[in-house]
DNA sequence: GGTAAATGAGACAATAGTGTCTCATATTTG
DNA sequence: CAAATATGAGACACTATTGTCTCATTTACC
């Protein structure tokens, strides 16, 4: 697929519409594709053009946000170190990224290949918690979804506290190891 | 003003609308009057008759919502409690309400009532982590919004947990404080 | 039971967003 | 430089939703 008979994108122009749209939608998750256009400094006609819908658009952007998690979260996945240390090393790459794919939980597109991705970082997350816990660095007692939930809850705690300017990257992900396991006390 | 010349609300009229729109915006923040019509089993005009915009409907339910937390909140804030006690009752009382609430983080109104409401939950979460460091139940250095952010967080993670089946409200509870303070080692 | 008022149903105009199209302009490519 | 083509701008029809209105029906209250 490679050679698109007709409407070839440019580069910059698919650049411009990407960061465009995920810096828009994960602001507004019904923004139009105008705002859109506007934000990424193109016409709208050109969006269509592209992305012949909005859905289009928007599905477009979800599958770009998992590959991009899941690229991020594999770069990191050495196998035979420590649980802990597997778990710090997903932090660190996956905080960083907060802000990109906050607007899937909301936005929810059905597209099937985000679904994929969403198993897929499930499955990995999953298995991380059961070793996790065969490391004793989680308690037997706690519901494996619960400790799922907690991970990705804390992704979203350490991105704001970065935001906000009150934690350094390498702070909030210590701190977010700290919490998972230890607790606050 | 208890004697609005026109259009005055009966109760059962207006329980519907605020119930039916309550679960609606929080499925979908973008749904449409028609669609909360439907839902409350009335008429499409009754909504507008007694709410004139959307944004004023979503606004009331804001209200409704932040004044259902701050009233749970309120009603077991026992002084002279410890305060890993009061942290247990705040959940105990939250929690069940984080259905009703969640779309305040995406449906974001601007009105000020709600705002304010916001305010006034985060100075009481504010005082609480205050106490919590004091009586040692969570460390000095740990900064007080990630902790605040934290029990947020717990709350939605704590009714998704009971929402999908796998923990009752009294276990969510136990497992959400035994989370913040031990962690889950 | 009778009256006043709230509601339901539906018509209506106005608005906003989508998706398509055309043509002039700008940019790349050879 | 010249040809090809991606883009910008805007017109266009179409759709969905909003907000207003009217009128018949139901409900509540005296």
């Amino acid at each position: 697929m490679n050679a698109p008979r007709k409407h070839a994108i440019r580069p910059a122009t698919l650049e411009a519409i990407v960061e465009a749209a995920v810096r828009v939608l994960n602001a507004n998750a019904g923004a139009t594709m105008s705002e859109i256009a506007v934000q990424a400094g193109v016409g709208r006609a050109t969006l269509h053009r592209h992305f012949r819908t909005r859905d289009d658009l928007v599905s477009a952007i979800g599958i770009r946000c998992v590959e991009e998690m899941n690229a991020a979260v594999q770069a990191q996945a050495t196998a035979g170190q420590p649980a802990v240390d597997r778990l710090r090393s997903m932090f660190r790459a996956v905080i960083p990224l907060g802000d990109r794919y906050s607007f899937l939980g909301t936005d929810y597109t059905d597209d099937p290949k985000v679904r994929e991705g969403y198993a897929t970082q499930l499955h990995w997350a999953e298995a991380l918690v059961e070793d996790l816990k065969d490391q004793g660095d989680v308690a037997r007692d706690v519901p494996s979804p619960w400790v799922v939930a907690q991970i990705d809850q804390l992704v979203w705690t350490a991105w704001n506290a970065i935001a906000e300017g009150y934690l350094s990257v390498e702070a909030a992900t210590d701190l977010a190891v700290r919490t998972l396991t230890e607790g606050l006390r």
